[in-house]
DNA sequence: TCTGGGGTCCTAGGACCC
DNA sequence: TCTGGGGTCCTAGGACCC
């Protein structure tokens, strides 16, 4: 068994907004209260966010938007495609109110985020919870709920129960021996956070059926068959944190941008357009975290769902040195995707993946080449990001993206970007 | 007709070296 | 002809998360 950190009489508390993203779009459009709303992932695809009044119907999480069109109209409610830059936006807002609580915080998903609440002076967890909830609420229009306990597993348990028992009122502090065995044994092992599908069904063939059989394990057994994940989870079942609070994040080592399609796509001049903003997007996301990547891979796949022939694969190249240089970038991805391409499939999906990524002030100089933080390519880039920021989005771009973009996902039930275009911008009548 | 996108970590096994 | 053992590095694949 490894060595794992591990501390003692932590406080986290973990807030965890209400399905998000129709949380989102009721903030906006109060017509959506207490009606059944979905929010369908990109391209219309499947169910990502559901109101409980949609959870009510059982309609499960993920299901495809189009199987359930029905049920949900019949009973007077709503799908809408997904508006990413107006949850990006909301989420800004509530992490900045909760960051007024406490700097010691991961912003751990856009609708998540784990506290420190250590040497905070605070006499009751529970209503000190349920306080930053109404807060939060107040500020944002966003709902959340509060879980608090002395790790992040137990803080993921206790936001579950404040979530969906009523008489917690959005807040619930897991601290005594009591309460936590409590809700440990009310809660199925498959619901524990680092327990997927794989591990539920392995454990509960061995009659861990409960999150307090869990806790209750062999150590050694859970080592052997969980990896030094699943023991990790058993120690912060039992109280210690292990599993550490990340307050600034890491660079990504790695960055994808991929689409499914709008419709089928067969040319390679579609192909072409599509690979090319997707390369120029993951670009953007090296550049915001002040890096360059060492290697790009290109993908193409047909549809999985389809009968027909299929056809999914990859090509990758090595970057030397090292770059951010989106017309590089491109190029390169334009090259392997022409390498790639097969006349005669109908294809779905494609994808730019970046990897081997390193701080672009860590890159050793080179003789032959000139040092890319020095050189114009470095300062167009810097150019081109801050028109674009300025600007919106594909202010300036490369030619090669298209304009007319006929591959482009579908969002037939967009709502307004409210808070981050001054032409969409809520109109109060007078 | 219509089934998402973007990440991380761990492990096993192969290649290679001495 | 015989054919060890230990170490490292890399990659693919599987598990998980939201």
């Amino acid at each position: 068994m490894q060595q794992i950190g591990l501390k003692e009489n932590q406080i986290i508390a973990l807030v965890d907004c209400n399905n998000f993203y129709v949380s989102c779009e009721r903030v906006f459009n109060p017509k959506l209260q207490k009606r059944p709303v979905a929010v369908l992932s990109n391209n219309d695809g499947c169910i990502v966010s559901r109101s409980n009044e949609i959870k009510a119907l059982k309609i499960p999480m993920g299901a495809p938007g189009f199987k359930y069109a029905a049920l949900i109209k019949q009973h007077n409610g709503v799908m809408l495609s997904s508006n990413y830059a107006l949850y990006g936006d909301m989420s800004t807002r509530v992490m900045e109110v909760l960051s007024r609580f406490t700097p010691a915080l991961e912003e751990y998903s856009i609708d998540e985020a784990f506290l420190n609440l250590e040497g905070l002076v605070i006499t009751d967890y529970e209503a000190w919870g349920r306080n930053l909830k109404r807060i939060v609420h107040r500020w944002t229009g966003i709902p959340v709920s509060v879980g608090i306990s002395r790790s992040k597993t137990l803080a993921k348990i206790a936001n579950h129960h404040a979530k969906r028992v009523p008489g917690f009122k959005g807040g619930l502090a897991l601290l005594e021996e009591k309460r936590i065995e409590a809700a440990l044994s009310r809660l199925d092992v498959g619901e524990v956070w680092g327990v997927g599908r794989q591990y539920e069904k392995f454990l509960k063939q061995n009659g861990i059926q409960s999150a307090l059989d869990l806790r209750n394990a062999e150590d050694k057994f859970i080592d052997r068959y969980m990896t030094v994940m699943g023991y990790k989870t058993l120690l912060e079942l039992k109280g210690y944190s292990c599993i550490e609070l990340d307050e600034a994040p890491a660079a990504k080592k790695s960055i994808v941008s991929s689409r499914s399609f709008g419709r089928m796509v067969n040319g390679l001049s579609d192909l072409l357009e599509a690979v090319s903003s997707y390369a120029t997007r993951c670009a953007e996301k090296l550049r915001e975290q002040h890096c360059v990547a060492g290697n790009l891979t290109v993908f193409l796949a047909t549809n999985r769902f389809k009968e027909g022939p299929q056809y999914n694969n990859s090509r990758s190249i090595s970057l030397e040195p090292p770059s951010a240089y989106t017309p590089e970038i491109v190029q390169k991805a334009l090259s392997l995707l022409e390498e790639l391409y097969l006349p005669g499939f109908e294809y779905k999906k494609a994808g730019v993946m970046l990897s081997e990524i390193v701080l672009e002030a860590d890159v050793p100089l080179s003789i032959i080449d000139t040092n890319y933080l020095d050189d114009k390519r470095f300062k167009l880039m810097q150019a081109m990001d801050s028109l674009n920021s300025t600007y919106g989005a594909d202010t300036l771009f490369l030619a090669s993206s298209g304009v007319k973009q006929e591959w482009q996902m579908k969002r037939s039930k967009l709502s307004p970007r409210y808070t981050t275009n001054w032409q969409e911008i809520p109109k109060v009548k007078t």
